[in-house]
DNA sequence: AGCACGCCGACT
DNA sequence: GTCGGCGTGCTC
């Protein structure tokens, strides 16, 4: 029996990322990875036992120790290796404990509630006489009255019942209620103890087909496997071209890891693709199966983990988020696609799922397996020095291969005099389609109809209020949205500065391509894949398998449509504007090009019939559009590797970037200014003068003002990771001890995808 | 984060 | 005279 228990409190703030010791009531059989109740200074708050002792630190001799007041949840406890998950998370994120731990264990939910319990019971009839009480105190006491001893939430009393605070306060004083402070936890005790740690299920493998894996692929899985048995943690990129057979490797993989009773998790980009995947690997390993992502209710969400941690499952198959699943002996991690940005969460804690996948398996000593038919620079530069295995695939399976790709210029076309946005050889080639009766997919990365409204007499431009960036026209409703913060409002009919009536719109999105399309060939049958026609429910995939029916010809798409999608009968792909995401202001802008265009590419000829793409535009001779062009994927990470170094960017260097926030502008202004003094000056300080960090900024964010805050950043560039941070939280620690640092958020970010 | 303590303005 | 504004400081 232990006297003290050191808790880690579910409060989000990073000045209280420690352990704070308890007293231990005699009562109370704690273990590490209980959730507790404990109080901190005058409130109540959750907390993890992380370690159990018998004595104090010499500096808390002095303190007053409060007990644990009980225990909370009676859901299975964190394992420590997730304990310590949590814990890297944050350092490595630069989060609150208390925000990793609600990411790396979701059962780590509830809250605190005041609740009112009723202290007279009393029959209905008994009510009833109680008439002549003013009515508020009436109603009050038979809603108490129905809830009998268990009580009510405070809330839902006042709520249900229709009284206010004061209503309560005289009950109280009357001596009908009491107040308690009650820990209420989310997804509390369905997990069965018996089922817990239980290996109840025999690994199954559905045999009926067998499968012939071409060389390449054998030679894969086996290299593969070798890594498995050798039980040592690696990682290992497999490269192989888009229709190589990456699916069938992961799944004779997964094969294996439950062969040797282990447990895989295989990761895709984007919810919407797990479902199909999950599909395809449930009619390999049935009901092992389980999906995983944050889009699940919470209900499910609770289920799928109590599944998991029942042994119940064992290949999940889901998200990002999904790559914290706690399988009970798991050995591998597959990420598809793993160049993907998706696998990046853009909120706190904003880890890669890819870093996270690593720090797991090097845990555990089982494998990360990153595939890809476009690696990221990080991956494969890390591929090329032999910090991780390279395995390659270069030819597709069966008959097909990779489809011709044509560059179409688009200023030559304006020059012939074609001003519409699709160049004569893709008006072709469509026509061309159809007549055969095989689809096109086309591609633009910019959703709605128009990117600007804009004034042609001055120039004006409509943009957002609460944001700075142009208002999106959607034909859809006839109103302007702005894409970041959804506001919307109705085109002017004349320009608000100058009054003139030449408002015209500008730019192009899926919608107007669907449109003009639509004009060009009134015969064709026209589907639409973007946000907006995705938004609801079931969207996404309906429109996804009515293409697949042929029930229509063309599908016109942002990104989202770029992934994992396998129709045969598509044998052209169209990008309408390549130079989109190639003139991004973003050092990652030519590979993100690369790997797009490669991906959209991939689409076309993917079975007997041969593909062919076209790509439209302004830069045909960028390195980029080329090398895509020719499925070159060595001759463009060569390039841009020797561009990244000259320019220090990564995988050369991390960055880590700091982006400060506030209503005002002038304040982020003085603000960004001070937190440059300050890391200006940790730098003379000298401690890390010889360090080669650069201070990049303080500048404007891209997006300066976004839901009415503006934001500008300060970046820091260097060689090595942890000397970067020691670095900024010096400069952060000075900076927030200033007077320009007050009002300011700060929203730190390591190793940012886009800058 | 959230809550207590503390020190100065406009009210019954 | 007091009620209450939110700056500052601490949490086992």
């Amino acid at each position: 029996m232990f006297r003290y228990a050191e808790v880690l409190i579910d409060v989000a703030n990073r000045r209280l990322d420690q352990s704070y010791h308890y007293l231990i009531p005699e009562n109370l059989d704690l273990k590490i990875g209980m959730r507790v109740l404990v109080t901190l200074q005058s409130r109540k708050v959750q907390g993890l036992v992380v370690n159990l002792t018998n004595d104090l630190p010499e500096e808390l001799a002095s303190v007053n120790i409060k007990p644990v007041l009980e225990r909370v949840g009676k859901d299975s406890l964190v394992p420590p290796d997730l304990i310590e998950l949590a814990h890297w998370l944050a350092q490595t994120t630069i989060c609150s404990i208390a925000q990793s731990l609600h990411t790396v264990w979701p059962l780590f939910k509830g809250k605190v509630e005041e609740w009112v319990i009723p202290l007279a019971s009393l029959k209905d009839s008994d009510v009833q006489t109680l008439q002549w009480l003013d009515p508020d105190a009436f109603r009050a006491i038979s809603v108490l009255n129905r809830a009998r001893s268990k009580g009510i939430s405070l809330n839902t009393f006042i709520k249900r019942a229709d009284i206010s605070g004061t209503t309560i306060e005289k009950l109280i004083q009357q001596g009908w209620a009491k107040k308690e402070t009650r820990f209420v936890s989310l997804g509390e005790g369905s997990v069965k103890k018996e089922s817990l740690g239980g290996r109840p299920l025999k690994p199954k493998i559905l045999t009926g087909r067998t499968y012939e894996l071409t060389g390449e692929q054998t030679i894969v899985v086996n290299s593969v496997s070798v890594a498995l048995e050798e039980g040592s943690s690696q990682t290992i990129l497999l490269h192989g071209v888009t229709g190589s057979g990456k699916t069938d490797v992961y799944r004779e993989l997964i094969a294996h890891v439950l062969d040797q009773g282990g447990d895989a998790i295989l990761l895709v980009p984007e919810i919407s693709l797990t479902s199909q995947v999950a599909q395809y690997f449930e009619t390999q390993f049935g009901d092992q199966v389980i999906v995983l992502h944050s889009g699940l209710r919470p209900r499910e969400k609770m289920k799928a983990w109590e599944d998991i941690l029942a042994g119940h499952k064992r290949i999940v198959i889901g998200a990002r988020s999904a790559v914290f699943a706690p399988l009970l002996n798991l050995r591998l991690i597959i990420l598809d696609e793993e160049h993907d940005g998706a696998y990046k969460q853009d909120e706190n804690p904003k880890y890669h799922a890819r870093d996270v996948a690593r720090k797991r398996m090097e845990q555990l000593k089982g494998v990360v397996l990153l595939g890809s038919a476009t690696p990221s620079l990080e991956a494969y530069a890390a591929a090329q020095s032999g910090k991780i295995r390279l395995l390659t695939m270069t030819k597709r399976i069966g008959e097909s291969t990779l489809p011709p790709v044509e560059i179409v210029d688009m200023r030559e076309e304006l020059i012939q005099g074609n001003r519409s946005m699709f160049s004569l050889l893709l008006q072709q080639k469509l026509r061309e389609r159809i007549e055969r009766g095989e689809q096109s997919m086309l591609f633009l990365n910019r959703r709605g109809y128009s990117t600007f409204v804009a004034c042609r007499e001055c120039g004006y431009v409509v943009s957002c209020p609460n944001c700075d960036i142009t208002l999106t026209y959607h034909s859809q409703g006839q109103a302007m949205r702005c894409h970041y913060c959804n506001h919307k409002e109705l085109p002017p009919l004349t320009c608000p500065k100058c009054a003139s009536r030449y408002i015209r719109f500008f730019g192009q999105g899926t919608q107007r391509v669907e449109e003009e399309l639509q004009g060009l060939l009134p015969e064709a049958s026209i589907l639409r894949l973007d946000f907006d026609t995705t938004r609801s429910g079931d969207a996404h995939r309906t429109i996804l398998e009515s293409f697949r029916r042929q029930e229509a010809s063309i599908l016109v798409g942002t990104q989202m449509m770029a992934k994992g999608l396998d129709f045969p009968n598509v044998t052209l792909v169209g990008v309408i504007a390549a130079d989109q995401t190639l003139n991004m202001p973003d050092f990652r802008a030519r590979e993100r090009t690369f790997q797009l265009l490669t991906q959209v590419a991939g689409r076309a000829g993917r079975s007997t019939k041969p593909g062919e793409v076209v790509i439209q535009t302004y830069s045909p001779s960028d390195g980029a559009i080329m090398r895509a062009a020719q499925h070159d994927f060595l001759g463009f990470f060569w390039e841009e590797i020797r561009y990244r170094k000259e320019r220090k960017y990564p995988p050369y260097t991390h960055i880590v970037r700091v982006l400060l926030l506030h209503e005002k502008e002038d304040r982020v202004i003085k603000g960004a200014n001070e937190l440059g003094a300050c890391l200006i000056q940790g730098m003379k300080d000298l401690k890390y003068g010889n360090n080669e960090i650069d201070i990049l900024g303080p500048a404007p964010a891209v997006l300066t003002k976004l839901k009415n805050q503006w934001r500008w950043q300060i970046s820091v560039k260097g060689r090595r990771l942890d000397i970067l941070r020691a670095f900024l939280h010096q400069g952060v620690q000075h900076f927030s001890k200033g007077p320009a640092s007050s009002g300011v958020v700060l929203n730190i970010e390591v190793d940012p995808l886009s800058s």
